[in-house]
DNA sequence: TCAGCTTACTTGGACGTCCGAGTTTCGGTC
DNA sequence: GACCGAAACTCGGACGTCCAAGTAAGCTGA
């Protein structure tokens, strides 16, 4: 593509007199540069036979203290419906990174836990993923502060926390 | 949620050692701004039964000369690989909003062309979309742009244009 | 104690995205 | 003029996400 597609939207708009322009445009960036780095990481992710959804859900259990959580807690921290939180460990348990154990006392919930094979393939997959820079090597590391900064502003707006 | 889990996320990533958590972090924000933004928008279009993505197909024949363009070339400026235009358009087709015409000349090329029902359609979804800033009003233009503009970054490195 | 509300997870279905593979058509070359 | 690679689109399948609805279990209060 020989010219900036999102720029000759913002222009075709701003000729028109649409309203918010510049939040058209912030928005569309975003969705363009998820698309980005999604596509970089799970390139990266593929020889791992692994998304980048389930390797979050392998790294969250990877820091949890037993190597365990409630499908529900990883739910919360993933800030993902149940439904994909299902979805994602079936698969990893279908890899046999990840088992479903019965929660000791409330027998309405149940933990994944991390298996040795999980806790191997995450570590690997983790080098692979940090070296390609999470696809945003582009960036230094006080304008990926900065990027991180402007998108609080959004998720503190949204309710993900206090602020 | 009472606190930050991406920035818990990047203190139990230091703590380790990992590497690239500045990185980690802005990619992780911006997986997490892309979702609220699309639930926002998605949230206001639904009652015009419209996604994020068939508003922009909409907006994008609406713009254009003719209200009709090659469905190659919408792939091109949504940057959506041809099955995804061949899905959307599809759709916009069954709701009446979209036509299929044959190219003039190319017999390969299928042009999708905008209805009147798809003009007033976008026009209304418009007004909706824009009077939320697209799930964005939490920053000011400025910052708006300094969003933009950090994200244009990564995308010129990406080879979405030469910059 | 037990009825009713809440919590935790699963199921079924819709949607958008991608990939790989296939068909039709175009166009340049020999 | 025929061949062969390239271009444009479609099809089938996988994946992740969401929503609505359903089931099982815990909890609360009269």
């Amino acid at each position: 593509m020989a010219f900036d597609v999102l720029a000759e939207a913002r222009r075709q708009w701003e000729v028109r007199h649409w309203d918010a322009p510049a939040a058209m445009t912030a928005a569309t960036s975003i969705m363009r540069v998820h698309q980005i780095i999604l596509s970089r990481v799970e390139d990266v992710l593929r020889p791992f036979d692994l998304t980048f959804a389930r390797y979050e859900a392998l790294v969250l259990l990877r820091f949890s203290r037993r190597g365990a959580l409630p499908l529900g807690k990883m739910g919360d921290r993933l800030m993902l419906h149940a439904t994909s939180v299902t979805n994602i460990v079936d698969r990893l348990e279908r890899q046999g990174y990840v088992r479903r154990v019965p929660h000791p006392r409330d027998r309405r919930t149940t933990l994944a836990e991390i298996t040795e094979d999980g806790r191997r393939i995450v570590g690997k997959a983790t080098e692979a993923v940090t070296a390609t820079q999470f696809g945003m090597g582009a960036l230094d590391p006080d304008q990926l502060d900065a990027l991180t900064d402007l998108l609080r502003i959004v998720r503190v707006d949204a309710g993900d926390f206090p602020g």
